[in-house]
DNA sequence: TCGCCAAGACTTTTT
DNA sequence: GTCTTGGCGA
């Protein structure tokens, strides 16, 4: 079939793609298509049913997904996606919100608190109250919060049997008043407010229902029960409904997302038809059937047979190291092993984690053995001091009534304004019942003649100064460009200054202030409100995973990400490190039978992120906290039939730190270099003899050098060489020349 | 009011 | 081991 948009699908996609109406359940499983079949279904409407595109609604859970899915889509039809409303749930949500504001208890220039904001607002709720912040934790008040929030109940809903649940339910009140005081609404409210405006409102249900012909779902398996709600109130008048999904790869539970969605879809609509993609395009067989051997022992799902026409590939290499810091070694061995033997380039790996934590000791191994690498996702350019700053003068501008904003610039740089004289101005604002950024503002505008002037106390000169700075910028901000307004806000209060001191940091920190403004740009048209609720909805993620696919093109290095971060990418050699008992599962999953079913599907996640090699390591040892613990290996590597796994055996313990005595000797990558400058060991070369490979991977050797080991790979090279790469049980990885490594093959 | 030091925490983190 | 937070002294 020539036909662009249905050319290149197999039976199932096919099926899912061309679907009549009515619900449809597509169970995609790693790697089967699932981004091909969601386009090309949208195009397929817009192009073949000649459904409008204002009538359809496609839904993703990051702003990547949803633009790759734009600009796909766009290839494919030949009519442009006018009207269609694509994009994440939660700028969905506030796009609702701020049409439909005038139903909603906040107006539709309302801020969008992040997460940190959210805490800090969570801790003033509890100040308030004077609730110990020491007998209960902010962060799991706010978890709370959360929770309930993205179950759909309000502060009156909650369930007050414990004292806990006292607690919280009255935080979240007070929480509850704070935003509305702050003309703000958090990342769940856009879901809460979204779906409680649709239930209560019958005439807007059916505005939204009739309009959307057409609804489809990504990553279905991470709705939460908000999302879910929402997904079938839009869908109640046509009940054209499309989701995709893989109840396998749900990752996100402690966030709210429940895998059991999918059998909620299929028990809400009996009539679904239900698609299963099975056919995968990624990995060998090998990794299939691992990785079916781990996810088959979880409950509550569509069983899978996930199968490839890759044939059945190398075997799973585990390792077991005596301590993390061998564990790293091993990594970085069998890295610079291939990488030197020319048939892998830094790229082609990935090692895996549970935690970021471990990621400290692999990076040492991969500095000191001079190989290049990056992280995904550990520093977040939105969770920045520098960029946070920033944002808050902006916020503070766009809505004057953000006081977390407000509290959180006010000393920024220092301006002599404390803790005493900011309660001073609150508790005035409260008595006149305005908020304390008008307050503020009022002060700055007239200054001594305001009667908060005498409230403030001693720095009333200092508050009045800044508070006339702030008036300002909001006198200003309808006539001048949101460029512009961003430079006199840096100007005005010297920014610059204040966080340039010339080392290396302070040019890093200046850097990403004008890495915002780059962004600005962008905005300049746009303005204030869409910048600031763009900074909000696509913080870090989106960004960090785009750049981080940029720099593994150009410049070849391997990642370093966790199993999180993993999801929805794929490499060809992949290790997961740390399968121990406690760390991947993690012990805090313990004690809850739902909580160790994630964790398997973490792992789950891993292992099919691997297109041709997975290495499976784990360490006897390892330093948490700065003490050694020692561990058990991971039940999940008990679940992998042995026959899939070359097992390595361990290394010989008596040297723990041998691989730094190996780096100085073996091959020399050592020295800290460029990735070009990774090179392997050169020996004075004898013609080759052999033109078939002697060896293979599995195969026992002995060394009279290096004594017994196990080959993991051999290649036969253009010039007849064969190169192997040998793990010895005493001297760790080597990368030889099968011509002059005289093995002997041992049964 | 600000900055420094010490005690305590410390999974994962699509929006 | 290392980052954050909060208390205290200048």
């Amino acid at each position: 079939m020539s036909d662009p948009l249905l050319a290149n699908l197999n039976p199932q996609q096919l099926q899912a793609v061309t679907a009549g109406d009515g619900q449809i359940l597509v169970l995609a499983g790693p790697g089967s298509g699932k981004t091909r079949v969601l386009t090309r279904r949208l195009a397929y409407l817009i192009d073949r049913m000649q459904v409008p595109a204002y009538e359809i609604v496609a839904v993703t859970f990051t702003n990547k997904a949803a633009s790759e899915m734009e600009n796909r889509v766009a290839t494919l039809v030949q009519s442009d996606l006018k009207g269609i409303w694509l994009g994440t749930f939660h700028a969905m949500c506030a796009r609702m919100l701020r049409f439909e504001a005038g139903y909603l208890p906040f107006n539709n220039n309302f801020v969008i608190f992040d997460s940190d904001d959210q805490e800090t607002l969570v801790k003033r709720a509890m100040r308030d109250l004077k609730i110990d912040e020491k007998l209960h934790r902010p962060v799991s008040v706010h978890a709370a919060i959360s929770a309930a929030k993205n179950d759909l109940k309000g502060p009156k809903e909650v369930t007050r049997g414990s004292y806990k649940e006292e607690v919280v339910a009255r935080v979240y009140e007070r929480y509850e008043q704070l935003l509305r005081l702050n003309n703000a609404v958090d990342f769940d409210d856009l879901l809460f407010w979204g779906a409680k405006l649709l239930r209560e409102h019958e005439f807007l249900r059916d505005k939204y229902a009739s309009r959307f012909r057409h609804v489809l779902v990504d990553e279905f398996q991470d709705t939460n029960m908000a999302q879910y709600e929402l997904l079938t109130y839009l869908s109640s008048y046509h009940k054209n409904i499309f989701v995709v999904g893989d109840e396998d790869q749900s990752i996100y539970r402690w966030r709210g997302a429940d895998y059991r969605n999918v059998l909620r879809f299929e028990k809400d609509f009996p009539d679904c038809q239900k698609i299963l993609l099975e056919q995968n395009y990624r990995s060998t067989q090998v990794i299939l059937d691992a990785a079916r051997s781990v996810i088959d022992r979880n409950h509550n799902r569509t069983p899978k047979h996930l199968f490839s026409d890759r044939g059945a590939g190398n075997k799973i290499v585990r390792y077991d190291a005596v301590d993390d810091n061998a564990e790293a070694g091993f990594v970085v061995d069998t890295i610079a092993a291939k990488i030197g033997a020319k048939n892998s380039l830094p790229r082609d790996f990935a090692v895996m984690y549970r935690t970021n934590a471990q990621s400290r000791v692999i990076e040492e191994a991969f500095m000191h053995a001079g190989l290049p690498y990056h992280l995904v996702g550990a520093q977040r350019f939105y969770g920045r001091r520098e960029i946070k700053d920033v944002i808050c003068f902006l916020r503070l501008v766009e809505n004057p009534s953000d006081e977390v904003s407000l509290q959180r610039v006010i000393s920024v740089p220092p301006r002599g304004i404390g803790e005493t004289s900011i309660a001073n101005l609150r508790d005035a604002a409260n008595n006149a019942g305005i908020s304390i950024g008008d307050a503020l503002l009022d002060l700055g505008r007239i200054g001594e003649a305001s009667p908060y002037w005498a409230a403030v106390g001693r720095s009333a000169g200092k508050m009045a100064d800044f508070g006339a700075t702030v008036a300002g910028w909001v006198d200003q901000k309808a006539q001048i460009s949101l460029v512009s307004l961003f430079d006199r806000i840096l100007s005005d209060v010297g920014y610059r200054e204040y966080i340039d001191d010339n080392t290396d940091e302070g040019v890093d920190r200046w850097e990403n202030v004008e890495e915002l403004r780059r962004l600005a740009e962008d905005f300049n048209e746009r303005g204030l409100t869409e910048f600031l609720q763009n900074l909000a909805l696509v913080s870090d993620q989106d960004t960090i995973k785009e750049e981080e696919e940029d720099r593994s093109r150009d410049n070849s290095s391997v990642t370093l990400l966790t199993l999180h971060a993993a999801k929805g990418l794929e490499y060809k050699q992949v290790f997961i490190v740390g399968l121990d008992e406690n760390v991947l599962p993690h012990s805090r999953s313990k004690d809850d039978p739902e909580e160790m079913a994630e964790e398997r599907r973490l792992f789950y996640v891993g292992i099919t992120r691997a297109k041709d090699q997975l290495y499976l390591v784990r360490a006897e040892r390892r330093r948490t906290f700065g003490e050694f613990d020692f561990s058990e290996p991971s039940r999940f590597l008990k679940d992998i039939d042995p026959s899939l796994i070359l097992n390595e055996g361990k290394r010989a313990s008596s040297r723990s730190s041998r691989y730094e005595q190996d780096l100085t000797w073996g091959p020399s990558y050592n020295q800290p270099a460029a990735p070009s400058k990774v090179r392997h060991i050169s020996f004075e070369s004898a013609p080759a003899s052999s033109k078939a490979a002697k060896y293979k991977a599995g195969q026992r050797v002995k060394s009279e050098k290096f004594g017994e080991g196990i080959i993991l790979e051999s290649k036969l090279e253009s010039d007849g060489e064969e190169i192997i790469d040998v793990h010895f049980k005493d001297y760790g990885l080597k990368h030889l020349m099968a011509s002059l490594a005289n093995l002997e093959i041992l049964q």
